[in-house]
DNA sequence: CCCCCCCC
């Protein structure tokens, strides 16, 4: 795991390390609330450097930092090859730095480096960074090699803590979209695990929706993911410290946290104190919060969805039949997928998605884009019978949602269909009599004078038992209560 | 050498 160390440095390195304690200690400008001794490398590894001082063109540093983030490991596989890595973050008193370790220093590297601790780091390779991929304030990024050593630092005082930017949920309002902020708030709601499936991939992802709210009075959506939504604990409205959420537009404003992301429950900062105080005197108690995302079409695993109804109910309430379109969630099974028309050719340029029609000469024309192009794509339209145990109902498929359910790719469905009939039924047929939990818009639609209800998949999930178990429980006692 | 950060 640690490499030994090699024998003790020369001794010439020891008179510089006094003079820089000494200067620090008696010019009395120390930047950092807790500053101590400037940290000395240990024996073996050059000295100790800031960070903001490191460049390609020095290969013997050691620098003594603290991490702020830690990646998960990722893996990667492309025309250049395969492999795996973790990425952190590294602070000191100078800057921050991003450090990403490969493969075999991927495995060397993972358990040991952990989120808050402080390390000597000796010996990368130092490349431009990317500024499309990282906001960290440097210009340079390290990727750890054979000859790096990593070695924990206890003394860590001139080390600062992570450091935020935090700027108020009110402000959010104002943040462009995509954008990374660092935010303080008390959790004041948070929704069980879910279950969403991942467009690009298929995958199952878990997520946790949660809302913070701060002294502005506002309050706003967050989701979690992965293990650290699964670990999350909400009970007794924590205080969170996010450093680099990702702000969204969905639902008005929301926030993702995404790779880069931390989060300390509880910190012991005066922001942290004086929040818990605002929200425990008059926080809690404020009538007049607003909250910045819109619950609409929001997650079905309890806070911010669309209700769970039967069809039976969704009907009984007319949901439906107002001006604005009504969001709500169903356990249905798909009862039939209509075969016929299922699948259109389509539009190619940016967004447009309309229907072409062959021109019978290889030409596919666009009466939206008023042009003829030489390709199309595939695209899903189903009509589908959905069943809950009240009900059924017809509903609109279109995509994704649509790829999910038939378990294949628009463009394989379109090459099949042309290509091998009979498998093309057999898919379809096998989609039936599967049971998920669909997230469904429904609204008046107004076709030739005639009005009918038209009900559109938004999106579809595995059914989670135990967040519907958790509702007939929540009914069964309503019933005897 | 990654560079995706997800779901509505």
């Amino acid at each position: 795991m640690i490499k030994l160390l090699a024998p003790p440095p020369s001794p010439h390195l020891l008179p510089v390390l006094v003079q820089r304690n000494t200067s620090m200690s008696s010019n009395g400008a120390a930047p950092s609330k807790a500053m101590g001794p400037a940290p000395v490398a240990p024996s073996g590894m050059p000295n100790v450097r800031p960070i903001n001082s490191l460049t390609p063109y020095q290969n013997k540093w050691t620098i003594c930092a603290r991490v702020t983030s830690k990646s998960s490991i990722r893996t990667w596989s492309n025309s250049r090859g395969e492999g795996k890595l973790f990425s952190i973050d590294l602070l000191d008193e100078s800057g921050e730095i991003r450090a990403t370790a490969f493969n075999a220093e991927c495995d060397k590297f993972f358990e040991m480096l952990e989120p808050n601790n402080v390390y000597y780091i000796s010996v990368a390779t130092l490349k431009t960074a990317n500024k499309q991929f990282s906001s960290l304030k440097n210009d340079y990024e390290m990727s750890f090699n054979g000859g790096t050593q990593v070695v924990p630092c206890h003394e860590d005082n001139s080390i600062p803590a992570m450091q935020f930017d935090f700027i108020s949920i009110e402000q959010l309002e104002k943040a462009e979209k995509n954008s990374i902020v660092d935010l303080i708030g008390v959790c004041h709601e948070y929704a069980d695990i879910s279950t969403v499936i991942q467009k690009s991939t298929g995958r199952e992802l878990k997520k946790r929706d949660l809302k913070i709210i701060d002294h502005s009075k506002r309050s706003v959506n967050l989701t979690m993911w992965g293990e650290q939504a699964e670990k999350f604990d909400g009970s007794g409205c924590p205080v969170l410290a996010i450093k680099g959420a990702r702000v969204s537009d969905f639902g008005g404003v929301s926030l993702s946290l995404i790779g880069s992301s931390t989060v300390q429950i509880n910190p012991d900062i005066s922001e942290a104190h004086q929040l818990k105080g605002w929200w425990e005197s008059t926080g809690c108690n404020s009538s007049d919060v607003i909250s910045l995302s819109n619950n609409r079409g929001g997650s079905s695993g309890g806070m911010g969805g669309g209700p769970l109804k039967t069809f039976a109910e969704a009907k009984r309430e007319g949901l439906g039949s107002r001006d604005q379109p009504d969001f709500y969630s169903c356990k249905a099974i798909v009862t039939l997928v209509k075969k016929e028309n299922l699948l259109y050719r389509a539009c190619t340029s940016e967004g447009c998605n309309k229907k072409v029609t062959d021109m019978n000469n290889g030409m596919y024309r666009c009466e939206k884009c008023n042009k003829e192009i030489d390709s199309f794509s595939w695209r899903l339209m189903i009509s589908c019978n959905l069943a809950d145990f009240t009900e059924s109902l017809w509903v609109t498929m279109f995509q994704d949602v649509g790829e999910i359910v038939l378990g294949s790719t628009a463009q394989e469905m379109g090459a099949m269909k042309e290509e091998n009939p009979d498998m093309f039924l057999a898919v379809v047929s096998a989609a039936s009599f599967k049971e998920y939990t669909f997230k469904l818009r429904v609204k008046m639609d107004t076709y030739n004078d005639e009005s009918r209800l038209k009900t559109i998949v938004q999106s579809v999930e595995p059914v989670n038992p135990v967040e519907y178990n958790k509702r007939l429980i929540k009914e069964i006692k309503e019933m005897s209560g």
